[in-house]
DNA sequence: TTTGTAATGATAACTCATTATCATTAAATG
DNA sequence: CATTTAATGATAATGAGTTATCATTACAAA
């Protein structure tokens, strides 16, 4: 059966705590500040378990790598184009049937915000003065 | 200089005409009706140039390879998820920044729409009698 | 036509994220 | 503890899309 190892617990924690989705290599990173020796094959493998369990969703924008999230209901993306980092944003249009050509059917839709997270746009304001 | 030639013509005008983004496959494909020897690195090496001279624009929708399309003015995308086309959305939900938390600054936002196209809903329905 | 060379086609090479391999380590059970 | 074997870490291999290579072809100017 499963075991539960300081790398596996270390790599769920990471998850866990975010509120953002992370990409492998992020999880890696911080990860590692628990289990130094983690590697990123550890990293990928439970990815992929949690994955496949459903624990995890995947979220991918668009020539970007996937990043790695626990699922939870609707919610949308934004992207600061600064840091570069993916919030979560539980606000939603709702439904955009409206948009569409007159017999084309809507079941499901997908929003990504780009532009400057609070952080970055408070100190790209700052610059200004600087 | 450049030269015309009746692969490059082939390819750009398969791209003309069409009314919605196509994979590099498929503008293989259509463009070899006209050019029956037509290579895939012909189409990779047009498509890259004209990217390039910002003459055309990359689609990237997640999971997906990119698709190519001469670049028009802002809108949306709506991908069958029966027949995989991609089609353009011209209509736009406008201003989003109202879904953001306090201090995001919204430069731009990407929409994706899923479900079935005018066709393929049409068919569907079709064979509930069937 | 002739000629210079941009463009092409076939395919080998490359890129890079992800997965497989395998020797080693360390949970969990008795 | 001793034992079993799941899990790990290092790294080679993979896969899929894209790009490079190079001999050949065919535009376009003279």
């Amino acid at each position: 059966m499963e075991r539960s190892t300081r790398q596996r617990t270390a790599i769920r924690e990471v998850l866990a705590s975010s509120d953002r989705p992370l990409l492998a290599d992020e999880v890696l990173a911080y990860a590692q500040t628990n289990v130094p020796g983690l590697g990123i094959a550890t990293v990928y493998r439970n990815l992929k378990t949690l994955v496949n369990e459903e624990a995890l969703q995947v979220v991918n924008l668009p020539g970007d790598k996937p990043r790695f999230e626990f699922a939870h209901h609707h919610h949308h993306h934004f992207s600061c184009e600064q840091c570069k980092r993916v919030f979560d944003i539980h606000a939603c249009p709702g439904d955009l049937s409206r948009l569409v050509p007159e017999g084309f059917t809507v079941l499901k839709h997908e929003l990504n915000l780009y532009g400057l997270c609070a952080q970055c746009a408070l100190n790209s304001g700052e610059t200004k003065y600087a």
